[in-house]
DNA sequence: GGCAACTGACCGTCCGGACGGTTAGTGTAT
DNA sequence: ATACACTAACCGTCCGGACGGTCAGTTGCC
């Protein structure tokens, strides 16, 4: 059963998708969705009952597909190595294939995100997450992974690939696969347990940092006084 | 000389600054400042063009400061082991100690990125950017890192760091020196030159990615329809 | 006739910015 | 010292325009 008349709920959306990928949700009008679209305003407030539930809906539908596919392929490989791996490749081919739901996603992460009506899909992040710190853990565990901070990790891999979005081009020098075989060899590597790990000194080179912080923060403050 | 009656100019820009960190650019009016400040919203259109060249401002400000800091520290290391362990910590430290700024910048990095009105704040951008690339490459010519590709390697770098502003929280569980720990741990372990690497296994996994995208983009389209 | 898709006119609100006018320090000539 | 010119800081008001959202009504399929 379903649709009477065909109805164009799903390009509004995907058309939304397209434009705050491109400019920002605040720089996306109703107005500019239902123009492009060569439809009324109205129309779009019949289907969806706020600008902010469209968005709601985008995230959602993020998030759903990539939780899909992930419970998908994670069934099919067993090794935690595999695994963390098949997390890099999905973040980063999901620029590429799914770019303007990827973009949109990134660029509006906090938005609304304390929300009442986005408790849906901070549960399904909340899952996504759980899923990638447990297949540290379990590396961790089986002896693959060193004593890294699960979480902490996971983390670190949502950021190099999330941030992606703010430089990634599909058409440019490097394709979604190659950043993903770099930055799976980067964090496989960094994270496997090797003897001896690479000796390093951070409390000296941290606290030259805060030195360098304290001397320039001054600069600031002395600006516009003298003389 | 220098300044006649004591200007706000600076608890403008402060005030901005800290409004944007927690709301965004658009969520901000001249007007909240203003009445936050309790001045006129003339005031802070005397002091400063408009209110995007209140954002250029604060990009400027931000990356001069990081700038002037890695110029300052980076001379006294000469090992790119320990040159980019201490971004990293630049990175991370400046989340805590110059945390408005810090957010400002990351959230709204695309913001006018392509204007006129940022072209300094683009050519500091890439200056700090050769900077850490010429480490990475450095490293790998003198046979401390892995032949890995240094651009990439500074983009994976940022993108751990900067997506921090999404998650962390000055007074949460992890110090920011621990997070800058684990992150050079990782990097530094995972571009490492040691033999031999760990075996991975690109091909097939990414294989296994993109079959489950397939699968699953399919749903979108299935849903309003069957029946 | 019932129901969903859709329209288009309309509201109240808020925004960035412009503008003319006021106040308070400073340098200078007397 | 004191009168004057100048400048920068600051205020309050106004405006055109865009925004998200509402609603009564129309169309076309079952």
């Amino acid at each position: 059963m379903a649709t009477v008349r065909k109805s164009r709920r799903g390009e509004i959306l995907q058309c939304f998708t397209e434009m705050v990928a491109e400019r920002g949700y605040d720089e996306v009008s109703v107005r500019d969705v239902a123009e492009a679209l060569g439809i009324s305003k109205g129309t779009i407030l019949h289907h969806f009952r706020s600008k902010e539930s469209l968005l709601e809906e985008l995230h959602g539908d993020y998030m759903r597909r990539r939780l899909a596919e992930a419970h998908e392929f994670l069934a099919g490989f067993e090794d935690p190595v595999d695994q963390l791996q098949l997390i890099v490749y999905q973040l980063m081919i999901s620029q590429r294939d799914d770019r303007a739901a990827t973009v949109a996603f990134a660029r509006e992460i906090v938005r609304f995100a304390g929300e009442d009506s986005m408790s849906d899909v901070r549960a399904m992040r909340a899952e996504y997450s759980a899923l990638v710190t447990e297949i540290i853990r379990r590396g961790t565990e089986q002896g693959s992974f060193a004593d890294v901070d699960p979480s902490l990790t996971a983390l670190q891999l949502f950021g190099m690939c999330n941030w992606s979005w703010t430089w990634f081009e599909p058409a440019g020098a490097w394709s979604a696969g190659q950043i993903a075989d770099e930055f799976c060899r980067t964090l496989i590597d960094g994270i496997s347990r090797q003897a001896p790990p690479t000796e390093l000194r951070g409390e000296v080179l941290a606290q030259a940092v805060v030195d360098a912080m304290k001397a320039h923060a001054a600069d600031e403050l002395s600006a516009p006084a003298g003389g």
